[in-house]
DNA sequence: CTTGCAGTTATGCAC
DNA sequence: GTGCATCCACTGCAAG
């Protein structure tokens, strides 16, 4: 970092830094201040949206900061060693409570625009009842196979949406219009209008509700308005639409490395919490009700059986993706339906539609499907799965059948891999011109097959369409 | 069990 | 097109 470049603001920062370095260090404090000082350290960055003044940017610079409670470093919270005057709360104000859309807006579009277009589709929704699912005939998510060949990448289904490395994705579970949520590694959530050429500005929006990676985004299929997201900054904020503000659901020293909701019950949602915990969120109290400790590692996903919704599988840093039985889970000693051993980290496990088939993303570089009754077979194939420090891992998605998953490739292109005729291989690959980074995550729009949201290390969504 | 560290890499922008 | 800065991600091992 040449020191020249630097704003003064960025200059006092630094020397801010330093000063407090060789202050701890003199003490011999600091490494039991060094996730406080980092924290301390977070604060939210004014990143103006970088197609409105390019010049003007401001380095994206705002602290990853991975939250580990003492508790889980095996420390004591012994802050009667620690001077008064050097401690430093452990969350600044402002990520306690609330923040309006208003505040957490990085962009120069107005929120109105926005709201009003969420909440004239949540208004379609409620004269039709369901909003197309009752049309489609199918529950939550509609099923079909797509023909693979029509799939493609129009230049107009292109966007840089926020400006870090997008860790999530998720699709607004509507057929009346096409809309992306994104969340990033600096806490960025950007929303895109993709059909937005008719109405004001470019269709997107931008928030900074978090401050370190966002692992995860939920959208309540019959109440849009309320959209969730969880961060490595141990928050999990729910957006109220009608009310423009960033709640404050849920707070914990640990990362929240992913979160899922039951098909079944809204109103619970499902996290995985520093090393190995799984946790559940009570909308309706408010509360935290139960949590086991179902891992050695982080949780990289939670899933649900469609069919069966007391079925749900995890998969974790541990090098292992598991199927519990809800009903069946014990406190203290917690024993899966099915363990799925992979030789180093798993970074995704989900099922299939049909909830028949289970599919794990490994950084052993295998791809695994595993089937039967009782989940007893197990196939692997090879797949290169080693993205390195810049992009967010790969994670296989299905389509909208049990026929073919899709899976990200080192080469910018798409991965589609059969699981017919128990012959599992990659088939196919989406390639496009137009794709100049690797998609990395994906969404399969709900309602609509064939059309697959894939997002990248630069911050932008892709969008297949499909003309079938 | 904790700490330290090497190894793995793509992207956007300036030129 | 090519070169360069990114750096604070994450894993998996080795050593204490």
């Amino acid at each position: 970092m040449a020191p020249q470049r630097l704003t003064e603001y960025e200059r006092k920062r630094l020397e801010n830094i330093k000063r407090n370095d060789e202050l701890l260090a003199s003490l011999k404090i600091h490494s039991k201040l060094a996730d406080l000082s980092a924290s301390a350290k977070r604060q939210r960055l004014q990143i103006k949206s970088y197609r409105v003044s390019p010049e003007k940017k401001v380095k994206p610079e705002t602290p990853i900061v991975i939250r580990r409670s003492l508790r889980t470093q095996g420390k004591e919270p012994d802050s009667a060693t620690i001077p008064k005057s050097l401690v430093i709360p452990k969350k600044p104000p402002h990520e306690l409570v609330p923040i309006s859309m208003a505040d957490a807006n990085t962009c120069s579009e107005s929120d109105q625009v926005l709201v009003e277009k969420i909440l004239s589709v949540c208004r379609m929704k409620d004269g039709d009842s369901d909003g197309g699912y009752a049309k489609k005939g199918i529950g939550l998510r509609v099923r079909g196979s797509i023909d693979l060949e029509s799939m493609e990448l129009a230049p107009e289904n292109i966007a840089r949406v926020v400006a870090g490395r997008i860790l999530s994705v998720k699709f607004f579970p509507s057929a009346d219009m096409r809309m992306v949520v994104v969340g990033d590694k600096f806490g960025n959530v950007g929303f895109w209008n993709v059909d937005s050429e008719n109405e004001d500005g470019d269709g997107i929006h931008t928030y900074q509700p978090h401050s370190a990676p966002v692992s995860g985004i939920l959208i309540h299929p019959f109440c849009m308005n309320k959209i969730i997201t969880s961060c490595y900054d141990g928050l999990i904020r729910l957006l109220d639409i009608e009310k423009e503000i960033f709640g404050l659901a849920y707070s914990t020293d640990d990362s929240i490395f992913s979160m899922s909701q039951r098909p079944d019950d809204m109103n619970s949602t499902y996290f995985g919490e520093g090393n190995g915990v799984l946790c559940i969120w009570d909308e309706r109290s408010g509360k935290t009700s139960l949590s086991w400790n179902l891992h050695e590692s982080r949780i990289n996903t939670i899933d649900f059986n469609s069919e069966n919704t007391n079925t749900m599988a995890t998969c974790s840093s541990d090098g292992t993706a598991c199927i519990w039985d809800l009903r069946k889970l014990s406190k203290r000693k917690p024993e899966s339906l099915k363990l799925v051993a992979h030789k180093r980290a798993v970074h995704s496990a989900f099922f299939s539609p049909s909830g028949s088939l289970l599919a794990t993303t490994s950084l052993d570089d295998t791809i695994g499907l595993v089937s039967g009754e009782n989940y007893e077979d197990e196939l692997m194939i090879n797949h290169n799965n080693r993205t390195g420090r810049w992009l967010s891992t790969f994670r296989g998605v299905w389509g909208w059948d049990d026929s073919y998953m899709f899976v990200g490739n080192m080469k910018r292109g798409v991965d589609v891999i059969s699981t017919a005729t128990e012959e599992m291989r990659v088939v196919s690959t989406l390639e496009s011109p137009h794709m100049s980074a690797i998609p990395c995550r994906f969404d399969p729009h709900p309602l609509n097959p064939g059309m697959l949201a894939g997002t990248t290390a630069g911050g932008q969504v892709y969008i297949w369409t499909s003309s079938s």
